[in-house]
DNA sequence: TTTTGAGTTGTTCGA
DNA sequence: GTCGAACAACTCAAA
């Protein structure tokens, strides 16, 4: 049982697969190095954090190899004398691609990569119009989606068989980042009781998501984020777990941006980096040495803008960032200082640690207007209005920007504005943003007369 | 077959 | 302050 993005025992298709059709099972874990150098500190130590205790659940039995996926396998195969390898699918880019070539490496020695399940609850690709093809706009792919359904959650193995370490020679754990942050629980159980308290929490937890989901001040959402990237709970429980009588229409939406968005980077592997819609190659973007300068302002949470500062803040701080403020940076930077979605969408990847590449490139491509079902190119978010609206006491700001913290709420989205001017240690907005707002729809109106 | 209305998350302007 | 219109082009499903 090849253990990826899966990280649990209970409702794990393939490993019950796995345990059904085979005396023994020998769960494995591969160290690749593709995939851990382009994960950023705080994903790889939630994953570290998370395979330890994976390894805990099955007493220590857990194979650690390092390397190549395709190399390492074939070398376990053949020591452990394995009739097969099981794993959940996984369609993103690089996943095909790792998994065509172990496939095609265990073929050769007549051995198969047997897939049962994947990490969604309708599998990228299952989701068709009518006519075959697939779905550019999320509604009609939501209801087909819906339409569709899946099945409910099923058990842990009952005293699962392991033929693990320490009779299978184990390369120990990848070394934990030195990363000192508050993480989201790593763990199944932890992951399941997060959920559950949630849900259970009436109006300021599942029931009152609706409302509360984009206030980034309160904890009005779920926060599974990371569970759900490293597979600590299936989508599929959270589904079952909701109602329509509490009206959790909006939390199961969610979960299909997730499942829509993995499908269009299934379908479309290359737009995980670049535009889905190519026209849009053409739009004028800034480069240099002042694009530069402003990049890092917006990473460091220095460009002056309130509730901008405060998310860049939380996201390095916390290694998350509410969605609400993730959709304001992000057009910020697409939209105010003219830069590439890219070099935002990779910021987000070092930092996240529920960073996903198909969640988090297709939500940057909706807000770059470049991507499925986009934003219309006048969509231009402004950074004092949605302070105003969506943190309304200032507290998110108060809490992540300390400068502003004796600022009064009515001056705190815009210090520059009226009263007392600046408080020392903040700074001057970086760009005017209704200046930059005319340029950024000059540059799309260019991009669609051209 | 053609037409029509709707489509995550918005802002500004003028009445 | 409030309200509706305008800001493209295209996809999709229902009429």
């Amino acid at each position: 049982m090849w253990f990826r993005r899966d990280l649990r025992l209970a409702d794990n298709q393939a490993l019950l697969a796995a345990l059904a059709d085979h005396r023994e099972v020998v769960p494995l874990f591969v160290l690749d190095p593709h995939l851990i150098g382009r994960s950023g500190d705080v994903r790889v130590a939630f994953m570290v954090d998370a395979l330890a205790s994976l390894d805990q659940s099955m007493n220590r039995a857990l194979v650690y190899r390092h390397g190549d996926p395709a190399d390492v396998i074939t070398a376990l195969v053949d020591e452990v004398g394995a009739d097969a390898v099981y794993a959940a699918h996984d369609f993103a880019p690089y996943g095909q691609r790792r998994d065509r070539a172990v496939a095609e490496k265990l073929a050769a020695k007549g051995k198969r990569l047997v897939h049962v399940g994947s990490a969604y609850a309708v599998e990228p690709g299952r989701v068709n119009k009518d006519d075959g093809t697939a779905y550019s706009v999320f509604t009609p792919f939501s209801k087909r989606w819906l339409a569709n359904g899946w099945n409910g959650p099923m058990d842990a193995p009952r005293s699962p068989n392991w033929l693990g370490a320490p009779e299978v020679p184990c390369e120990g754990p990848h070394q934990r980042p030195d990363v000192d942050l508050p993480l989201p629980p790593s763990t199944e159980s932890g992951a399941h009781e997060q959920w559950a308290e949630f849900r259970d929490r009436g109006p300021e937890g599942l029931d009152g998501y609706k409302e509360r989901r984009n206030d980034p001040s309160v904890p009005g959402s779920s926060r599974m984020s990371a569970a759900l990237r490293w597979g600590l709970v299936h989508p599929r429980q959270l589904l079952h777990d909701l109602h329509d009588g509490g009206d959790h229409t909006h939390y199961r939406s969610e979960l299909a941006w997730r499942e829509f968005y993995a499908d269009v980077l299934f379908r479309h592997p290359d737009t995980g980096w670049k535009n889905l819609n190519r026209k849009m190659d053409r739009i004028a973007l800034d480069s240099g040495a002042k694009a530069k300068a402003r990049f890092a302002a917006w990473c460091e949470g220095r460009t002056g803008y309130p509730i901008v500062d405060a998310g860049m803040r939380e996201l390095t701080s916390t290694g998350w960032m509410h969605n609400r403020v993730r959709m304001i940076v992000a057009s910020f930077l697409v939209k105010d200082l003219h830069l590439p979605w890219q070099w935002g969408a990779k910021f987000f990847m070092k930092y996240l640690v529920d960073g996903d590449l198909a969640s988090n490139s297709h939500g940057w491509q909706w807000t770059a207007g470049t991507g499925t079902d986009a934003a219309p190119y006048f969509r231009v978010f402004n950074p004092v209005l949605q302070g105003e609206r969506y943190d309304p006491t200032g507290d998110y700001v108060r809490r992540f920007v300390p400068e502003l913290a004796d600022l009064p709420t009515a001056q705190i989205h815009a210090p520059w504005a009226k009263g007392k001017g600046i408080p020392l240690g903040y700074t001057e907005p970086i760009v005017d943003h209704s200046v930059e707002r005319d340029e950024a729809l000059a540059r799309y109106k260019a991009v669609t007369e051209g």
